[in-house]
DNA sequence: TTGCTCCTCACGTCACGTGAGGTGGC
DNA sequence: TTGCTCCTCACGTCACGTGAGGTGGC
């Protein structure tokens, strides 16, 4: 019956001296024997255990759970459940990381088209990234009220050529430029600007935003806090708190 | 200005107070001003500062590495490359609890066909998991060393069939047994079996072995080291090591 | 005055790793 | 005697959480 050091112990599960050390601390693995010197020995069936503690443990299982289902008295009858809340775990522990590599790759993509980079930058598309679920809501609700007068157009458009009613086109502008106006004041009243200066969260005049040239995801203004001029990414407004002295 | 305290920039990040005065310790984010009764006081850069610190924290990033970037003169040169560093991690750590995930199925599959389980169960099935590629590699040397003889089995039958060639097929079964036994020798010397009772892997003689009832994993041997009877899982034998003392 | 919030200090978490200073065993 | 391995003790890691005992500010 051959006994086996700490450091042979080691070895063979593939581990420092210092886990096999430790076990011992933790109580989930005591050497069956001592030398006279104090020494720790361990016998055939302590490796075997310590097998069994090192495979759960690459399994992710902690060491008070594995101390646990050592200590039981029959252990098949928990076995099966704490591999299992183990397996949720890791799922979850999968599925975070995963939501966590989809913002970091949004992140890196967003932070290509900034132009002044500061690490307030960051902040600004976290906040972008944050409430873009409700500026998509905005941008659906123009989409879904703009189509009914988009059809007109195009009916009106179609008539004026084939059957010349050109004035059905004139009722169309009388109506569309109002509902134009009506509209565009309801969607700047929902979101709000982003300036890439100051880095504050600014509503502009209705009229500068009207008029203001623009892209899919910002427009040209001037900050109301630092006054810098230029493109403010366009984000959905929080709604409104009472204010605070 | 308005100025915030621990608590409410806590409650505004969705931190705890401890969070708060934590960052302050590690030196990432330090209040712009004390109050006389020494009580931390936060400005809106402070909010920005620290809403940015939340968000990467978020991304699993480490303090160490964003008081890093935040303390970086050029922080636009460098961001790109710690998230992608990140992203390589968590891309690892998904790989690496996948691996975790498909193990623990396989344990526990295994687990529910064991009869007696004991802890040492879990250590057998580790040990088959672990070398359940070279008992593959056994398998498949067994499976294809045996093809030429099946089919020269069944040319033999066929003939003997259709044109009575009778004394093919006894030449066939003169080839085939000798073959059968050198085939089964040379797969016995690869293989060992773990015994459930005592759970050591020992080695059967070749006659118990070669007429033992079997399944395709098991086989029902009398374990050398403790004399139980019984279905033994067959694993591959590990590469012989000269023996210590 | 009474709650509430905040303060610091020290210790705990988790599974070890590191370093120091000493010693057993071949 | 000389390396090598092992021993214990104390402290470090990481991002906080917990609890104690005290205090500022409304």
């Amino acid at each position: 019956m051959s006994k086996y050091t700490t450091g042979e112990l080691a070895k063979l599960c593939g581990v420092t001296v210092r886990t096999v050390q430790y076990y011992d601390k933790r109580g989930i693995l005591a050497p069956s024997e001592l030398s006279e010197g104090g020494r720790r020995l361990y016998s055939e069936d302590d490796l075997r255990r310590m097998r069994v503690i090192c495979f759960l443990r690459e399994l992710g299982l902690s060491i008070d759970t594995i101390s646990q289902l050592l200590a039981e008295e029959d252990p098949g009858s928990v076995i099966s459940l704490l591999l299992e809340q183990q397996e949720r775990e890791l799922r979850e522990e999968i599925g975070e990381r995963r939501e966590k590599l989809e913002k970091l790759e949004t992140l890196r993509r967003e932070l290509k088209s900034v132009e002044a980079f500061s690490v307030e930058s960051i902040g600004d598309v976290a906040y972008t990234m944050s409430n873009k679920t409700n500026l998509k809501k905005n941008h659906l609700t123009m989409l879904l009220t703009g189509l009914p007068v988009t059809a007109l157009q195009w009916v009106a458009i179609i008539l004026w050529i084939t059957k010349g009613f050109w004035w059905l086109f004139v009722i169309w502008a009388l109506v569309a430029i109002p509902w134009g106006v009506l509209i565009s004041r309801y969607y700047f009243t929902h979101v709000s600007y982003i300036c890439p200066q100051c880095h504050t969260v600014f509503r502009p005049t209705f009229k500068e935003a009207f008029f203001a040239s623009h892209t899919p995801k910002t427009r040209r203004l001037t900050c109301t806090s630092c006054g810098h001029h230029g493109f403010c990414v366009e984000v959905a407004r929080e709604e409104e708190k009472e204010e605070k002295k």
